[in-house]
DNA sequence: ATTAAATATAGATAATCATCTATGGCATCA
DNA sequence: TGATGCCATAGATGATTATCTATATTTAAT
C-alpha cells in the first residue's frame, strides 16, 4: 500500500461514503460534487491496491479490505480530532507547561498566586526557579524561562514588563530595641548599629545600597547573610538591624518591630517580565491572565498594584 | 488545525525529524535533501498553527504541541502499518471470508477438504451453502457466492472451471437382492424394479435421466425423494433400487451392494466454478490453492482428478 | 576567530491534488 | 417505458505538493 500521498481529507471522504453507503449522499454531506467523491474513491482504492466498496443491492458496502480501512480511518481521524482538542487546550492555557523564575524575596508572596492558579489549572506543569537577582539575570540572559519576576528589570530591549505587587523595604529591629517605639527615626541614627545585609547580587541589597548612596550615607559594621529568613531571625535575636522586604515578615511578628525611619519604606515593585524574542507559552500567558484577574483575591490589598492589563494587551496583540 | 492537506508522508518526515533530533539526519535517513525536510516541517507547523520544534542546545526537541503531534503521528502511522499487514494477510489468503455453494451430493466429500483448510487458515470465515443443482444455479446467476461446485457447469460464458473430483454414479440394491452377486447386469433388467429417484432439479437425477434417454430406456415404477440419505436408507430397507453417487455410500455398507450394471458407473466430475465478472476474494483463491495442493491427502485417491492447476493459472493471470 | 555543520530561505519544476462541469450507462420505480 | 437518481468517466484547471539546486544565516566546535 502506498501511503505516501494519502491525505486525511481522502480518509474523511472515504469515511463519509462508507457511513452513508452512497457516493452522492457523501458528496452532499461534504458539499462536494458527486464526481469529486467518485474520483477520490478511485484514487484511494488505487493507493490501497484493493477494491474497497462493492455495490450490494443498491447500497455501497465495504469489502473486507474496505471495512478494515474504514476502521483505520475512523481511528486515525479520531486521533487527530483529539490532537485538535489538545491544541485547543494548549492554546487556552488549560494545559501545557511553563517555567517561572523568581527573585528570592518574591517567594514569600508568589505562592499565594500560584496555589490558586494550579488548583484552577491542574493540567499545567509549572516549574519555579528561585535565586537572587544576579542568578535570575543569568537565567534571563540565557532565555531559560518563560516568565521572570524582578523588582528592577534588566534592559527592556528584548522584553516587556508589567508591575503587579508593591515590595516595600522596611527597617526592622528587635522588640525592645532602643529605637523601637520612637515616633520618628532618622537613617543616620541607624548607622551606628550593626546592619545585617543580604549578599551583593541580591535585589534587596542593591536597592538599599543605591538608596544609601543617594543619601550620601555609609554603613558602619555589617554582617552578610544570603537569606532573608536568616536575617529576620538574626534581627529578632539581637544580632543587629536590617532593611528587608515587608513580605518577609510573618503576619504576626511579636519579636520584631518596624522602625519608622524617614525615607522608608523604600517603595519598589515586582513585575512580570516576558522576553519578546521567545514565544511565550500559552500556559504562561494563561498564568498572567489568571494573575491579572485574581490578584486582588490572593494578596493583601495594600500590596496589590495590578498593571498587568497593559502587559497582556501587548502580549496578545503580537503573539 | 487544518488537517485537510495533511499527508501521511508529512507525518513520516516529522516523526523522522523528532526521533533523530535533527533535520539533516532525518533527510539522510529518508533519502531527501535537507531543505526538503526543512520545508515540510515548516508546512506542517503552519498547518498545525503552533511551533513544533525548538532548538535546544544543538538538538531539536519538540515543543509541548510538537510532542503531542509526535505521539499522534506515531499512532497514526502505526495504525496504517497494521492496516498494511492486514492487507498482506488478506492478499495471502490467510484471512478474510468467502462463500462457497455446493450441490447436495458434494457435501459428502467437501468437508474432507474444508476441514483441513480451516484448520490451516483459522482466520478465514467460510460460508457454505448447500442445495440441489437448480438452487445452486439460481445462486450462481445472482452471483451470491465466490465459489461453486457443480458436476455439470452452466454456461461458462462468465465463468471458469476446474475439475477436481470424480463423481461416479452407481446402481445400488439391498444386500440379498436377486440381482446382487451377479457378474453382470443389463440396465434393462433393472427397469422392472421400482427405482428411488432424487427430485427433478437435482444433478444426480439429471444425469441419470439423460443417460436413460441416450440409451432409449424408460423407467417403470419410481419413488421420488429429495435426499440422498433417504434414498440410501430406502434402498437398504427394500423400497427399491437407486442410482446414486458413490460418495453417498459410507465406506462400509453391509446392507447395500453395488450392481455391476453395464454402462455404469456413470462418470461425471465435480468442478470448482468461479465467475469471471466478480472479483474472486483472496481467501477463496487461497482455498483453491489449498485444494490444489492437498487434495491427494484429503480424499481417497481413486476419486482424485486434480485439474486445478490450470484453473489457478487462469485466475492468477488476470486478477 | 575560523571553520565546519546545521538550518533556513529562495527560486524552480514536474507531479499530484481537489475540484469543477458535462455526459453516458444502469438500475429502479411508478 | 419513461423518468429519476446514482455512479463512472472524461477533460479542464488552479492550487498545492514534493522535490531539487544554490545560497544565506545561524550555531557549535576548535
Amino acid at each position: 500500500m502506498n501511503s505516501r500521498h494519502l491525505t486525511f481529507r481522502l480518509l474523511q471522504v472515504y469515511a463519509a461514503v462508507v457511513s452513508s453507503g452512497s457516493v452522492s449522499e457523501a458528496a452532499r454531506r461534504l458539499h462536494l460534487t458527486q464526481p469529486t467523491v467518485s474520483q477520490q474513491l478511485k484514487r484511494l482504492a488505487e493507493a490501497v491496491g484493493e477494491p474497497l466498496l462493492a455495490s450490494r443491492q443498491g447500497r455501497l458496502s465495504p469489502t473486507e479490505a474496505g471495512a478494515e480501512l474504514y476502521r483505520a480511518s475512523r481511528e486515525v481521524l479520531g486521533r487527530f480530532d483529539d490532537f485538535g482538542d489538545y491544541l485547543d487546550a494548549l492554546r487556552g492555557g488549560e494545559r501545557g507547561r511553563f517555567s517561572i523564575a523568581l527573585v528570592n524575596t518574591a517567594q514569600y508572596v508568589l505562592p499565594r498566586l500560584m496555589g490558586p492558579y494550579s488548583r484552577a489549572f491542574p493540567e499545567v506543569d509549572m516549574t519555579v526557579h528561585i535565586g537572587n537577582r544576579r542568578q535570575m539575570l543569568t537565567r534571563f540572559e540565557r532565555q531559560e524561562d518563560d516568565l521572570y519576576v524582578f523588582s528592577h528589570p534588566p534592559s527592556l530591549a528584548h522584553a516587556v514588563a508589567g508591575r503587579f505587587l508593591r515590595n516595600p523595604l522596611v527597617a526592622v529591629a528587635p522588640r525592645g530595641h532602643r529605637l523601637a517605639g520612637r515616633e520618628r527615626v532618622a537613617m543616620s541614627e541607624l548607622l551606628g548599629e550593626r546592619m545585617l545585609l543580604r549578599e551583593p547580587g541580591s535585589a534587596t541589597r542593591m536597592l538599599f545600597d543605591s538608596w544609601l548612596q543617594e543619601q550620601g550615607l555609609t554603613l558602619g559594621a555589617t554582617l552578610q547573610m544570603a537569606s532573608n529568613e536568616a536575617i529576620r531571625v538574626g534581627v529578632a535575636s539581637g544580632m543587629g538591624l536590617a532593611v528587608l522586604s515587608e513580605h518577609v515578615l510573618p503576619p504576626e511578628h511579636p519579636d520584631l518591630v518596624i522602625l519608622p525611619v524617614a525615607g522608608l519604606p523604600l517603595e519598589s515593585h515586582w513585575q512580570f517580565i516576558v522576553r519578546r524574542d521567545r514565544r511565550l507559552s500559552h500556559a504562561a500567558l494563561g498564568f498572567l491572565r489568571f494573575a491579572e484577574g485574581h490578584l486582588g483575591e490572593c494578596v493583601e490589598p495594600r500590596f496589590v498594584c495590578n498593571e498587568l492589563a497593559g502587559l497582556l494587551e501587548r502580549l496578545e496583540a503580537a503573539p
